[in-house]
DNA sequence: TAGATTGTTAATCGATTAACAATC
DNA sequence: TAGATTGTTAATCGATTAACAATC
């Protein structure tokens, strides 16, 4: 239970929110498989993650197995579900209709975890008035109007670089849920405010090249004869990182 | 230096790893502001992070500071850009023009960082013999011909889920030195054969998501005075599913 | 009941922060 | 030199894993 006795929320730490959209993924594929009983062992040899991982992660939220049995698939899945706000008709907006703002209107991800994206806004006159999978272009100006007339949870800001802190200062007047930044601006809200979540194309691709980089440097050392059998080799077994 | 005096690389902790990106970006930034020399603290203050931990990360690569002094910003940066690959010269090549593909072929974000994108690849008729930013389209046939002629360090990993086993297998045998996979399906490599970065765009819409969820449960929780205390409702995070 | 497996506490491990001696 | 600030070791904190009693 995330309740200590006198009712107050205890915060679940990062690491273990990190790791819930993995298990609804897992959730998901075992459902459409039709499995109806799970253990955190099962689970565990199926993730690469250890069992007493899995139980500790779930009892954040709840005891939701049940001793000698494991876990009801789908019980499981609907609490995790809900804990990650799938199915609490989320509406979403997209500021900028440019390519890339353009393919995350295509992609299923929304409407798969439940989030309705209600508009786009662009300020160019060439995307104002078109129509990208079924959702209108906006101009920016009616911003505020849109907003203040329909619920909005979710700002995906996808705009230039130089629009990203005016839009997000607009966003937050307008007491938006969240913000999804795609552009790498840093921004600075206390949570309490608003929630900002920071998708950082560029940082990904840098650790791809890390990794591919400091790979090769390995290899070369390895050429190089002074092999000792004892070292740990590089043990990162971590899938998703 | 990664190498202890034996030479033998000393595997970095993934945690200093993910952090790489952000000092590049900041110390980018602080050269283009003209800054020519920083110290732990300052640098610090400007990133929101202890002057320990900066000083700390730093040295796993090597000692780039000098007591009493600091660190002196190009050279710092030449030295983060070095340890990332950034003018390595890695090519990339684009599996998959759909929307996704054709966004990422658009964005700054490969040429900013030394990455260069040779080609993409499709099945569809509709897409083959396209050029999207200067890159062509070719048949998915040519691959394997294609990544013989010509060095191909990075794919990215952007075509139908079905595909994106079949596709990876594809070029681990070509020995393509990683895989920047955007498609949520988990790919189960020996890092040692292979280097891979996911990109979970589900999962970090899941995360805000959350914050959103659990930010509403807070406030609410404000709002009534005090439950009852000795209550252990199952599921008292639950007003609307 | 006996076997299985959770929920939970305790032990371990890793990462962050603090402190300070080295040194520019 | 004196002041500043690193590099590095030691202390703290948090997260993961192991162990086991509770219990289905």
């Amino acid at each position: 239970m995330d309740f200590e006795e006198n009712e107050k929320p205890v915060a679940v730490s990062p690491a273990v929110v990190k790791r819930l959209p993995r298990y609804y993924r897992y959730l998901r594929e075992l459902i459409a498989q039709g499995r109806t009983r799970i253990s955190s062992g099962e689970l565990s040899a199926l993730m690469n993650v250890t069992a007493s991982q899995i139980r500790q992660d779930l009892n954040c939220f709840g005891g939701f197995g049940q001793q000698g049995y494991g876990y009801n698939v789908s019980y499981l899945f609907a609490k995790i579900s809900e804990i990650l706000g799938v199915g609490a008709g989320f509406h979403a907006i997209i500021i900028g209709a440019g390519d890339l703002g353009r393919a995350l209107v295509h992609l299923s991800m929304f409407e798969k975890r439940g989030v309705d994206i209600v508009a786009m806004f662009d300020t160019g006159e060439g995307m104002v008035g078109k129509q990208f999978a079924g959702v209108d272009v906006l101009p920016l100006e009616e911003l505020e109007t849109f907003c203040t007339g329909q619920k909005v949870d979710i700002g995906v800001i996808t705009c230039p670089k130089e629009q990203v802190r005016p839009i997000a200062e607009r966003l937050v007047r307008i007491g938006i849920g969240g913000l999804w930044n795609y552009m790498g601006v840093e921004l600075k809200y206390d949570p309490r405010e608003i929630a900002v979540e920071n998708v950082h194309l560029g940082d990904s691709l840098m650790i791809l090249n890390y990794k591919i980089a400091s790979r090769k440097h390995a290899r070369q050392e390895e050429l190089s004869p002074d092999g000792d059998p004892d070292t740990n080799p590089l043990d990162e077994n971590d899938p998703d990182a």
